[in-house]
DNA sequence: GTGGTCTAGACCACA
DNA sequence: GTGGTCTAGACCACG
């Protein structure tokens, strides 16, 4: 199974479901187009309520990254972001802020963290999934 | 002043006080020793609840930012954190994943990622406090 | 009171919520800034669900029309859409069409459409929010 | 072949074939009188189920769009609406409301949305089918 | 007080 | 079978 969570964790259930699928994207394992599990199949296996998977479900569809079709079921969205490029940018800025902030105060120099990422870079399939608007 | 907060994000406000201190030692505005606001005179800058503010600085202090000193106040620590440096470099990479997925479904190429990282890490003046292998 | 839902109504209870709210934000009726009812009030005065009303909020969130700030409450936000301009043009030209092809089947000429159009917009404070990014 | 879905979309299948008769009659691909595709055909060339055609075809009909006769066909009615003409209003001015109360929180202006509705009707060859008063 | 999360379980709509 | 909506009610987090 592609989708773990941890129940101990404070980050929210919903939000580690979230994470997952995106992460799950970045790295190939799903690819564009195809169907993720069920709402009540992925509930039974987290061993979760269905209503917190919709939850998540809804959340990846209004990022972008799934489109859920009635009757259907969830498939991976083959289309990126529709953000302006401008506010791509402030995120892409504000979530590296935040690392680097943190990385700082862990101890670590400049080089550490340029390495530190090309290795996550590595570890995703890394092609811009369509033409940037 | 040196601590801006946005009442307009949907961030909690003691979070945003505490990223705010974080971001200003790992940009030398805050240097190892200094002296924090009063969590009166900070409040009131702020204009938000004391309570808050406390909040904030417990936080801080639980991770090793800055250390409280009962009647003189709140200093920034000339401490590194004392954690393992397997846990030090689990936790860069789980914040540079983070950042790295969130890249992929903005639609940004590894290049981006990179030379955005390099305009973050000199923003802050960033020289570890206290190197530790 | 100035939300109102036909509970008759086949549309979904947090989706006529959302369309109320945006409607008085382009009436001018709610100003940028100004602070939405409480989720349990508004719940209380519609005689729904608590639940459908934070439904309703999320999706205003994710709209950019709203944002949510726990413990203080859900504010007017006096940012715009987020989105690029293709897809900002793309999301007009598709309401527009669906009106049009209303309009149609309905036996109206262009001529009809076009005064309709005009009598609507002069219904709201027709000026763009901010910027176009 | 003259209707085209998007098996990507969010929206129900069933309703982008009612919308894409609809659409093809404003433009005039499909002509009062004319004979649509037999359900199979349709299903056939859409690549979806008989069922989501038949559906598609009700909802036509009971919109006073086409008129199913009993093993000859569904055929494009030549009759207009027979609503009163306070309910035609009524509908126009709901649909475009929507769209204007959109295009508000899209950031356009109200010369925008006069351009681009004008476009939209243009696409369509716009004369009433039965004018109505 | 505010919003945020989660569960449980009902019933409806789509394919 | 799938997802979509809604209710009821619990408990937590923020200000």
């Amino acid at each position: 199974m592609l989708i773990r969570i941890d129940p101990q964790s404070p980050e929210p259930l919903f939000e580690q479901v979230v994470f997952a699928v995106k992460s799950a994207c970045a790295k190939g394992i799903l690819a564009p187009g195809e169907r993720l599990p069920s709402v009540r199949e992925l509930a039974r296996d987290l061993a979760i309520n269905p209503n917190t998977v919709v939850r998540a479900y809804e959340v990846l569809e209004r990022d972008g990254v799934v489109v859920r079709r009635q009757g259907a079921g969830c498939f991976v969205s083959d289309r990126g972001s529709d953000l302006a490029l401008a506010e791509k940018r402030r995120q892409l800025q504000e979530s590296l802020r935040r690392a680097v902030t943190e990385a700082f105060h862990l101890g670590f120099q400049a080089e550490d963290v340029k390495k530190a990422l090309a290795q996550c870079l590595e570890e995703v399939q890394f092609e811009s999934k369509r033409r940037q608007a």
